[in-house]
DNA sequence: ATTGCCTATGCAACTCGTTGCATAGCAGGA
DNA sequence: TCCTGCTATGCAACGAGTTGCATAGGCAAT
């Protein structure tokens, strides 16, 4: 139930309209944080509703009118207590791991494709990263706090995908193995 | 909606009562894919009704009758469908993440003791992780094919809690020199 | 001209997952 | 003796999240 606080978060950070958060949770904050537009828009009805966030709608030209939405002061005193709770019991979905057990009562083999699509993808998603720290922070001794905390963020997300790609190239060598040992 | 499949490979490790297979959802599956008893009971019955498991009534003394579950032919197809399918849109949910970014409009400093408790938990679970190698993987050299791809899961698991536990130790630093700079 | 895509918001229906509670016998400790 | 906890299964209700569809104007390409 923090996707509310996501998306403080990202009102504060940018005011913007629910389609614009939606776009955000395509792209950047939407790397530890997923939601549809019916989610955003139907949980920023509520917080409108709760006073977490003002609206304010703005007529466009040319394209349909929106209403933009930033964090009002209830929203930034419940992101305050929300920061200062314990929490966490963190569900976890390793899909990966699971079918790498399953393997054991297939064909190792056949997952093989599989493992090296995933691979690809993180080796694509490190390089974005990459790509983002040189764009993002060009100057890594004069951040803000704000930059700061971002860059601490990104830099976990960098380190994820390296241990990631290290640990695929190990599955990968053990099913081929596998594979070799005992060829179906 | 894998846990259909992540209960599959329970079952062929070993088959069970929706009891037993909660219990092993709390710890060594549960690693990697969390589900409660209700969810399991559930999940059951449709696999029975589809023909996935096959169900065993045993009546037992001096403590409830259990149906024993086992993966049926039609299971293990299902299951072997599924390893050869691409899939996996992998909805991320970081909390600590958003949190660490909310910390830029609130006092940085108030988010330590909950990185510190986050650091805590995966030093113990990488002491957890560390021992269960020892005692289910004494002898690296001569490991079956089920075991084999046990273990790389497991140093999966091994190397994420490293990788993590150095990254929680980069946050705190970061935090305690924000808060440093700017003592609220 | 038509097709398809983009901005922008929303309804309705569904599945997935969680929480609280109920039953029911047995074992162990205060 | 009462209380707690374990085994074992399940119902009912709710909340979170997904999917399909609808509207509606503007833009660009075919």
């Amino acid at each position: 139930m923090a996707l509310e606080h996501a998306i403080l978060v990202s009102l504060l950070e940018q005011p913007g309209s629910g389609y614009e958060l939606a776009r955000r949770f395509d792209r950047s904050i939407g790397r530890f944080w997923t939601a549809t537009h019916q989610q955003i828009y139907r949980v920023l009805r509520r917080m409108e509703a709760d006073g977490w966030v003002a609206a304010q709608e703005v007529t466009q030209d040319g394209r349909p009118d929106k209403k933009v939405y930033s964090a009002a002061d209830a929203g930034r005193a419940a992101l305050s207590d929300w920061l200062r709770q314990p929490v966490e019991p963190e569900t976890v979905r390793h899909e990966l791991a699971v079918k790498i057990r399953a393997a054991a009562f297939d064909d190792p083999a056949a997952l093989i494709p599989e493992v090296e699509r995933h691979r690809e993808g993180h080796a694509a998603l490190l390089a974005r990263y990459l790509h983002g720290e040189q764009r993002d922070f060009p100057d890594l001794d004069a951040l803000g706090t704000r930059q700061e905390l971002q860059h601490v963020v990104l830099r976990g997300g960098i380190e994820f995908e390296r241990m990631t790609l290290a640990w695929l190239d190990d599955v990968l060598a053990t099913l081929r193995r596998l594979a070799g040992d005992r060829p179906s």
